[in-house]
DNA sequence: ACGGGAAAGTGAACGGCGTTCATTTTCCGG
DNA sequence: CCGGAAAATGAACGCCGTTCACTTTCCCGT
């Protein structure tokens, strides 16, 4: 295991800062050495390039990410989680709309970390499934077409395709939010034909 | 109306190839120029910045796309339409996948032009709801809908969390697509009559 | 047919970018 | 306290987008 050096680790957060307030064109190698207070050249010592930062940073938004996802400890376990993950996730896509989208599509696989948004998506979904709120199934597969739902809404929302007032928008959502969950619903009739292979 | 020069299509045109073979990165305002067989300080008589030919070319990717979602002339009336559809969207998005980020990212807004992706997906959703194959309602809330899933499934995909193999792709993908005209399909109809055993 | 003015193209230059490299500075264990 | 390793430096390279004064090209009105 890399032994996770401090400088890195400053590297990281001042180019994740950056990233977050300045977008990818203004996170500039110089940019980021000055905020740690050093030379451009000098991050070469740790860091092989600019895109092995970018890296980092897209690792950390999708922590990042992952943490806004998880369900606040105290809640109800009587209560709906479909709809709240959705909430969350697309408030985190509106409060920092760089990092959610660097999270979402930069690297070229989803982190498998523990800790990444993927598995802590899965792991709500299954829990959604064992109290009958998704159709039984493959966890994953549901976690895919909530996921895809989530991406493409922000994609619609980003593009103003969305009405602006705050209520309205916030329907619309929850309008959408509600076919994908219809689609992922407990069956009235048999849903999928496929789910024994992957699990 | 301006007057459509002819040089302002050749550049376009020319950064509308470079791009859709070397992506942002590649598009280059000299290697535009040479493409022209001119100097890059040339361009700058016929468009703003390299930001406005970009926009050329999002618009150009747009129409791309739309003409690639029509439906073939030829099509069975009786046929269902929505699945096709989103086949074709899906190709699109793989065997161009920079143009298809670009026309679904790129620009603040979706094009408004007639032959804009947005309106020809939402003819085709309207022409589904006629036939009852979508639940009836408002056409433009149903193709957001079916938009943001197909942009979701694009992302994923790109993000390498589906499979690799062929047939189990198409088989993955039209599981998702199946959830979401589950959601938007008319409350007791006999559930969508085929399920996607691909494979 | 031609002169002149507008349109188009040129080449040099600017500052900023990522990246490299020889050199210098800093740090720390024996 | 010293010597070598690690870190930082500053200058340089090539490419980028963009600007500007200048030249070339084209065409229209006389």
């Amino acid at each position: 295991m890399s032994k996770l050096h401090l400088p890195h680790i400053q590297i990281a957060s001042a180019a994740f800062h950056i990233y977050a307030a300045e977008g990818p064109k203004g996170m500039t190698m110089r940019k980021i050495a000055a905020a740690v207070g050093v030379r451009a050249s000098a991050l070469y010592r740790h860091f092989r390039n600019k895109d092995a930062i970018l890296d980092a940073v897209a690792d950390a938004a999708d922590v990042a990410l992952a943490q806004k996802l998880q369900a606040p400890a105290k809640q109800n376990p009587k209560k709906r989680r479909m709809k709240p993950l959705i909430g969350r996730a697309l408030d985190f896509a509106v409060e920092q709309p760089k990092l959610f989208r660097l999270a979402t599509s930069h690297r070229p696989r989803w982190s498998d970390a523990a800790t990444g948004a993927k598995n802590i998506l899965t792991s709500e979904v299954r829990q959604a499934m064992e109290k009958g709120e998704l159709a039984q199934g493959d966890a994953k597969g549901h976690a895919r077409s909530l996921w895809a739902q989530i991406c493409g809404l922000v994609s619609i929302r980003e593009r103003g395709d969305l009405p602006d007032n705050r209520g309205e928008l916030r329907g619309a959502w929850f309008q959408t939010a509600q076919a994908v969950v219809a689609g992922l619903a407990p069956p009235l009739r048999a849903a999928t034909s496929r789910s024994a292979a992957a699990a």
